[in-house]
RNA sequence: AGUGCAGACCGCCUUAUCGCCCUGUAGUAACAAUACUAUAGGGAGGAAAGUCCGGGCAACAUAGAGCAACGCACUUCCUAACAGGAAGGCGCUGUAGUUGAGUAAAAUCACUACGGUGACAGCUAGUGCCACAGAAAACAGACUUCCCUCCGGGAAGAAGUCACGGGUGAGGGAGGAGGAACCUCCUGUAAGGUAGGGAAACCCUCCUGUAGGGGUGGGAAACCCUCCUGCGAGGUAGGGAAACCCUCCUGUAGGGGUGGGAAACCCUCCUGCGAGGUAGGGAAACCCUCCUACGCCAAGGCUUCGGAGGGUAAAGGUGAAAAGGUGGGGUAAGGGCCCACCGCCCUGGUGGUGACAUCAGGGGCACGGUAAACCUUGCGUGUUGAAAGACCAAAUAGGUUUCGCUGGUUGCAAAACCGUGGGCUGCUCGUCCAUAAUGCCGUACCGGUAUAUACCGGCAACGGCAUAGCGAAAUGGGUAGGUUGAUUGAUCCCGCCAGUGAUGGCGGGGCCAGAUAAAUGAUAAGGGUUCCGCCAGGGGCGGAAUACAGAACCCGGCUUACAGGUCUGCAUUUUUU
RNA sequence: UGACCCAUGGUGUAACUGGCAACACGUCUGAUUUUGGUUCAGAAGAGUCCAGGUUCGAGCCCUGGUGGGUCAA
């Protein structure tokens, strides 16, 4: 357990975020992914001394909104759900790059979001899980 | 109070909980770096947007000048700079004014006041373009029209028509006479006259012309002959006018009066005569002007068409635009041909820093529009942009070039020490790491062969060369990071001063985001503002809305988006005083 | 972040130096055929992405905006 899991408030730091650029292209080209109805959700197993947790991205695409104020404020919220409710993916050996791709041409109210986040993370979990188990 | 326009400004607030980014302080991990914890402070905008201009900053380039390319364009000022801003000029335009001109009243023009608006250098530097329509679309002149002259009187441009048109026209002068008729003489003209008889009104006769009619006249016909009737030989025209006549006045002679008076004489009436009158009227010869029949003279005239030569550009109604405009004079007709006013151009004076304004003189006018057409002129700009650029470390990895080193002592060896080189992200100290060969040539030396020259071998000395290794530096390329650039600035607030103002100066105070796959969020509660509904009228309850929009190196502008609100000015409407 | 291009009938493209927005396919109607296709004849269908300006006149020139796309890293 690294000291981040054990904290029990809800933070979410700079070392959660995904943010080297060669892991980003990794993540694309070579990550599964499923969708859950407004994200797809890309994942990969991060390897290296340095990976203490999960890093995940969180991204909204331009062609959908146009403004920079509701892609901002999309992400925002995303980002709030997650470290809310990032406690749920506790408990597997292994750490993973994970990216939130909102791909959804309306906005969504805050409530809804966090009840398909919390979804999305369920489900993650469990295929995760499985990966483990098979292997 | 409402509405509209313009300008300036604000552009939701508070609390709690959980979080994010930066900075300071303290603590923990031995120091540092870094991380964590605690705590304090700070944390999107007027447009952060579009990326349309301008600058700072940085790298590279650069002798100077020019060309090209791009941009700007009324003036002066502000500014680091600008395509920005301020003040002003000019053009266009809105409202108001009774101020002036103008009109019947208006329109309109000018002026004044308050605004709005303009990519506002140059088409009299050049080139290009101006569809359709129109005679013509830019050197003005071709066409139509208009005007003049000529093309013909017995010859010719053609045809038609008419004697209509142009002159002359009741001539002029002298003598006789009051004057006319009349007579004599003279004279002018292209022509310039009015039959005979009778005194004359007028009548008669004749000639001629013309119009109409008749003829059992002629002739083939054209036409001729003849007869009858009508017309023509001046004017009811205008003005003047002698003789003469009448009236009146004056004079004179005679006469009358039952007029006056003593008388002289006076008054009045009648008649005659003569002379006269600035008197009145009539009369008309005649004169002047005008008109005119027939005739006469000259010549054809007019109209249309055509031809030749010339004048003119006013007119042509088309077009978005038509060759200065309006009016008058002038002309054969016209024209800036001339003139007045307006416009335009040139020159000069005055005022203003200047754009420009105004005044005077000159030019008669050449100058259509378009430069958001090419272009010309003036001014400006070196290129590239923070992913620019600078620094650091790692993989002790490679390429190329240059330079340096590959020693010494102890020791059997391992190893140690000295020296040398390098690292520890600036220097010193300190500490750590490395110190790893061989060949060839020459010189000297040693050994051998050899009488000597010479030859062979050795070499731990010296010098040189080659390869290899190690190290350093430079350079070029690749991979993935960090720090910096990068937040104290053409800064913000307040006050004073200068300036019409933009703005600048001085003084005091403040520090106000700094992320980098990229920080401002979520939840809850309360409030504010606006609108709607209900209760009801101070107010309360409920509902809805709360815009445009998110820093990315930093500034100055411009443009675009925007719920709602505040202030100021102007205009207008209503209510109250 | 920087550089650049495009927008015209339902679709794909023209319109040269500013002067009546053209062509093909498609659609519709009619003819030919037993029917369909082919073929032939004819018709409809736009005001040029939006707003403003320059000009007598704008798809074209200028300014601002909207949408789409390409390139460099």
């Amino acid at each position: 357990m690294t000291k981040f899991e054990k904290n029990t408030r809800n933070r979410f730091r700079k070392p959660e975020r995904l943010t080297r650029k060669k892991d980003i292209q990794q993540l694309f080209s070579a990550g599964r992914s499923f969708h859950l109805h407004p994200f797809t959700v890309k994942y990969l197993p991060l390897t290296g001394p340095d990976v203490l947790t999960h890093q995940v991205l969180i991204s909204v695409p331009k062609r959908n909104f146009k403004l920079a104020v509701d892609r901002n404020r999309l992400k925002r919220q995303i980002r709030e759900a997650y470290r809310l409710h990032k406690h749920r993916l506790a408990g597997l050996p292994d750490k993973y790059a994970i990216a939130y791709i909102y791909s959804f041409k309306q906005k969504l109210p805050y409530k809804e979001l966090e009840n398909k986040l919390i979804a999305s993370l369920d489900r993650l979990k469990n295929e995760l899980a499985k990966k483990n188990n098979a292997s």
